[in-house]
DNA sequence: CATGAATGAGACTTCATTCAT
DNA sequence: GATGAATGAAGTCTCATTCAT
């Protein structure tokens, strides 16, 4: 059934593939992120030592510091993949969108499958009470929110709804999708839809919106 | 209206007039903590360190374990005086509250009110990123949660509301007045009154009911 | 023969006895000049390390930062420590000095006494083309040299002498003592009279004032 | 007068045009040498490492290896260049020499033209109290010091000059050089005639024989 | 109880050097 | 011969905690 292809140890540069060094350097830098996750997975953040990263790579100590100079550097790389890999999905959604409500609900559902995808790496064993990673306020994290921003702004306009205080707004909306996600992420079984509802609701008609359970 | 029954008051001295051991110990201990304060406010909980609060409390080194066993002890009674001291505060918006709305506004009210008053002690040189201390979930905070999630089923049960998931709608009530609070804090000047109308009729009713600016 | 008194652990506080704390701080201290200088004597100060040294007191390793921040610091106390014992030297031979000649001959008579009696403690395997340790300009070592400058400039004035660049002079005369002095710890027997003899003659007469071998 | 044999000229190459190879070798080299002398200069010697070297040399870490096998063997590289240079000046300074008096003045004028000139690249920023990186004694270094030492003897024994204890003189001498040197370099301007005539009168007669400022 | 020096584990980091490319 | 990433030994130093005074 495989058909992985075992590559010889000569690698080939025919086309212009990355040399065996460039590969590895890739390698490596996953390596340490994948490491790093899994570190800061099971003991948090704070927890957390370079030298635990280390040990999990299975690398030499000196090749860390060749990639990430902290622990500091290292979490944020890992914070801007997430947000990274988020903002596409994020902007399919905003241009799916026709009005407020189809953007909101679609980012929110995007995002709560996005952290159920993710919650295997990051849910494991968090001291209770530590913060979820991406509170961190990363560039590319911030970029998230600010597209969030610019997307209400626009899709508010387009609606011709009345002005609000956005930066209010939004945060809240924010907030009240963390929270829910987070929540959402501790029932059993995970229930994406169900959860996505009640946050859209929340945001567009406040409590007595709310779906009866 | 409210028969919850609280922790008892800190028991009153006979005569008012400790000892002089029981005043030292009593100063140490504040020392300590107000020393932390400081500290986690300049330094972040995490850069911070046992040594930090010690130097700037004057005491010796030792003194300290008399009173705490490690940063994390005296973070989490730092956090815990906060929660203590806002619980009496949430009890008696609870014992005025004739509804749910009552209940809300009184409360967010209230909780913005604390939080402009703490602001200049936990505020100065935050890390940027750096989440806020009262995120951290000590027991005793986790209490006031409680609390809010017990004081909603009460007044919701009152108004013969319909039921709602109360674990998501709690949840997004705290998100949303933590969120807003926060960004009350970095406007000026600080209003209040305006982003507790703002919280209130988000959770009230959603993005319909949100005030023009 | 011994009559040292074998004090009992109790420290007896009757006077103004340091207690034990103070005294193992004092010998600790003096433990860690002793290791350094064994240390530096031993590797040179380039080669030498802070564990070299630490290994050699048998204190923890922490214990030395309680002392000295850093290897520098160190070598800068044993510095200052050979500068501070001979500058009351110096100034003996300058309040017997009567005119030029007996103040320079009773310094450098003095100084090659210092140097040999310090020999022990410092020669020992020093890599070759390693520099001096009293070559390093610490505070107190300047002060040296600025009082062996101050002397020069009283001891000739009062002797009426001619004008000269007392800089240069002073760095000259230091100059020829110092490295006169290290060929003298080089032969054996040491000669400190005629390493005096010589250095004094080639101050006060140049070439055709030096004895004949 | 002089007899005495020197190393071989460096070879002069056929077509003095070398390879491409060759050319690349040398630039290498030389560029290793300047990227050293320039980061002595900054950082002292100890301070220095041999990353600090290659970095400022552009070169690839590896590459340094090919052509050194130590920050030390640079640094005595460096040090052997100085007097591989100074040589056969000192050389010539012998051989234009009719007696003691002349050799000494031509000798110290020389040394003194050489510092002034090596001057720039040397003093800048050398940490206080670091030792002048002449001091260190590398064959080649010492290879003048023996010079200097055998041409006294032959010039002294030349003069019929009564007999002293050379290895005392030699020493002196070199001494009153290098330090009346080391402050000629500190004022400005920098005064090579005046320096020099101290230094001979202070070796020729002595505190009575020096100028008058 | 307060004190504060000693402890020593261990985190962080740099560095010289190697070696596959 | 040049390259530069990997290596891991080793050094620096801090820190929480203990315990004799």
């Amino acid at each position: 059934m495989s058909n992985i292809a075992y590559f010889p140890a000569r690698p080939v540069l025919e086309d212009n593939k990355p040399g065996k060094r460039e590969r590895t350097k890739v390698a490596n830098r996953q390596a340490i992120l994948d490491a790093a996750r899994a570190v800061f997975g099971e003991l948090g953040y704070e927890a957390a030592t370079v030298r635990d990263i280390i040990r999990r790579t299975g690398l030499a100590s000196g090749t860390f510091y060749n990639y990430y100079k902290s622990k500091e550097e290292v979490f944020d790389a890992l914070a801007d993949d997430g947000a990274r890999r988020f903002r596409p999905i994020l902007r399919t959604e905003f241009e799916k969108a026709v009005d407020f409500e189809s953007f909101l609900r679609g980012a929110i559902r995007a995002y709560f499958d996005f952290l159920a995808a993710e919650h295997e790496s990051w849910r494991i064993n968090r001291p209770a009470g530590e913060v979820f990673p991406h509170a961190r306020a990363t560039p590319e994290i911030q970029a998230v929110f600010d597209e969030v921003h610019a997307a209400f702004a626009k899709v508010l306009e387009h609606d011709n709804a009345p002005a609000v205080d956005l930066d209010y707004f939004a945060a809240a909306c924010i907030a009240v999708a963390r929270e829910v996600g987070d929540k959402m992420l501790e029932r059993r079984p995970v229930d994406v839809d169900g959860a996505a509802d009640f946050a859209v609701r929340m945001i567009l008609g406040g409590l007595p919106a709310l779906p009866r359970p």
